[in-house]
DNA sequence: GATAGTTCTTAGTATAATCTAACTCTGGCA
DNA sequence: TGCCAGAGTTAGATTATACTAAGAACTATC
C-alpha cells in the first residue's frame, strides 16, 4: 500500500499540504490564490509547487480550477496536523504556554520533531483527542474525528449549545475569548441575535451573559448540547 | 555591539558554526576536510560556505590553513550548543529518552525551537549546568565552563579520578558505557595500563573493576578526584 | 631543494524554493 | 455574445546549498 521509500517531504511541501487540506476540507478545490495567501507567497510560487506536487502524486491539479489532495497527500497532511496539535497540547500542558503563543511555536517544531517524539509526547499526555482550542487530533493511523459543528453566528436563538472548538489562531482573539470564559467545553444558550449581521447574545451556565460580534461568533463552533 | 538586525542564520550555517566550534575549541584552526567529514559533505561545499561565512563576519579564513570563529561566530555557535544540550537534558529527564537516542532528536530540534522554549525547558529543569553526557551547558548569556579534563587513556596509573564527561555520541558506545556503570559523576582509580596503547584498568567505588580499551578510554574525560 | 601526494580551492552544474513580469484562461455583464 | 477584469500560468532570474571534475598550493621525503 505504502511506497517502500516514501521520500521525506521538505518543509515547504509539508506546509503546502497542510493548507491545501484546510482549504479543501469542505469538499471542494483549493484555489491557487488562497493557497498563496495562506502561505504568504506569490501565486506563481504556488503554481510551481503545485506542478511538482501533482507529479509526485500528492495532489490532483485541475488547471484554472484548483487542487485537491490524493489519498497519499491527505495522509501526509493529517500527519502534520497530528504533529501540530500534539505539540500545541504538550506545550500548553507541560511547558506553560498560553492559548495565544502556542501556535507559532508548534508551527516551528512540527517539521522537525520525529514521529517517535510525537508519540512520546502523546503518551505523556494520555493520548489526547483534542488540542487546546478544541480541534480534534488525528490518530497516528491517520483517522480524524469529523463532527458537524455549527458556528455561534448561525445557531438559532434559543439553542442550547456546547462550545467545542475555537477556530482562530490569532493570539489577540484567543486571549479575548479566554477572558470572556469562552473556552471549549462550556455550555451556553443563545438568548438573542441582532439583525443585519449583528451580535449574538449568550448566557453561560454561570448565568453570566456575553455579547459576541458576528466575526468572533463565526469562530466559535458548537454542538447541540446533550441534556 | 550587536548588529541591530542579526539576520537569522540558516540551518546549514548553524551546523557549520557548531562543528567549527568543536574543531577549533582546542585553540587551533578547523581544517576544511575535517569540517567536511563532520558534516558529511564534500570539501568543495565547505570551501563555498567558508567563503560566505567569512564575508558575513562569522569566521576568519586563512586560505589553505583553516578557519576560526570570530566573536560573533562563537556567540552563535554557543547558542546552538546551549540549545542542543538543554534539549538533550529535557528529552532525557522529561520524555524518557535514553543516553543513546537523545542526540539525534536534539540535532533535529535545535534549529527549530525558539529561544523562549529553550528557556522554558531550562526553567522546568532547574537551569541545569551539565547535559546527560556531562558536557557543560553554556549560559543564555553565552558563557561556558571550561574545565581541564584528562582522558582516561592519559591518566597516570594510580590516579584517583572523577568521571566528568563521556565524549561520544555513538549510541552503541554510550549504551556500552551505561552498562559498565561508566557515567558522569562516578569516582574511579586507575589500577593498570597495558603498554602499546593497551587497555586501562580502573576500580570503581563499588570495588568493581573495568578494563577499558584505548579508544573508549579516550572518550572518558576525568578530573582529579577531590578528597 | 625538487617532486609526489595530499589537501584546498575554483569552475561549472543541479535542485528546491522563491520572486517579478508578462501572457493566457474563465466567467460575468453590458 | 463578445469583451474584460481577475485569477492562473509560463518564462526567466535569484539565492542557498550541494555536487563532480579539474587545477593550485602546501608539505613531507628523498
Amino acid at each position: 500500500m505504502h511506497a517502500l521509500h516514501e521520500a521525506p517531504l521538505t518543509r515547504s511541501v509539508e506546509d503546502y499540504l497542510k493548507v491545501i487540506y484546510h482549504l479543501s476540507s469542505q469538499g471542494g478545490f483549493a484555489a491557487t490564490s488562497d493557497i498563496a495567501a495562506m502561505l504568504d507567497v506569490a501565486p506563481p510560487s504556488v503554481s510551481g509547487m503545485v506542478k511538482r506536487l501533482s507529479e509526485t502524486g500528492l495532489i490532483e491539479h485541475v488547471p484554472y480550477r484548483g487542487v485537491q489532495l490524493t489519498q497519499q497527500g491527505r495522509r501526509a497532511a493529517l500527519r502534520m496536523i497530528r504533529r501540530h496539535r500534539i505539540l500545541e497540547t504538550y506545550l500548553t500542558q507541560q511547558l506553560g504556554y498560553d492559548w495565544g503563543g502556542v501556535h507559532v511555536e508548534a508551527e516551528r517544531l512540527e517539521h522537525a520533531v520525529s514521529d517517535g517524539l510525537i508519540e512520546r509526547m502523546a503518551g505523556t499526555l494520555g493520548d489526547p483527542r483534542y488540542d487546546p482550542h478544541g480541534a480534534p487530533i488525528p490518530t497516528a493511523a491517520g483517522d480524524i474525528e469529523e463532527t458537524e459543528l455549527v458556528s455561534l453566528a448561525e445557531a438559532p436563538v434559543g439553542a442550547e449549545l456546547e462550545l467545542r472548538e475555537v477556530g482562530t489562531q490569532d493570539p489577540a482573539r484567543l486571549s479575548f475569548f479566554a477572558e470572556q470564559g469562552l473556552v471549549p467545553g462550556i455550555r451556553l444558550r443563545v438568548t438573542d441575535r441582532q439583525p443585519f449581521n449583528g451580535p449574538t447574545t449568550v448566557r453561560l451556565e454561570s448565568d453570566e451573559v456575553r455579547v459576541v460580534g458576528r466575526e468572533l461568533a463565526q469562530a466559535l463552533r458548537c454542538l447541540a448540547a446533550t441534556k
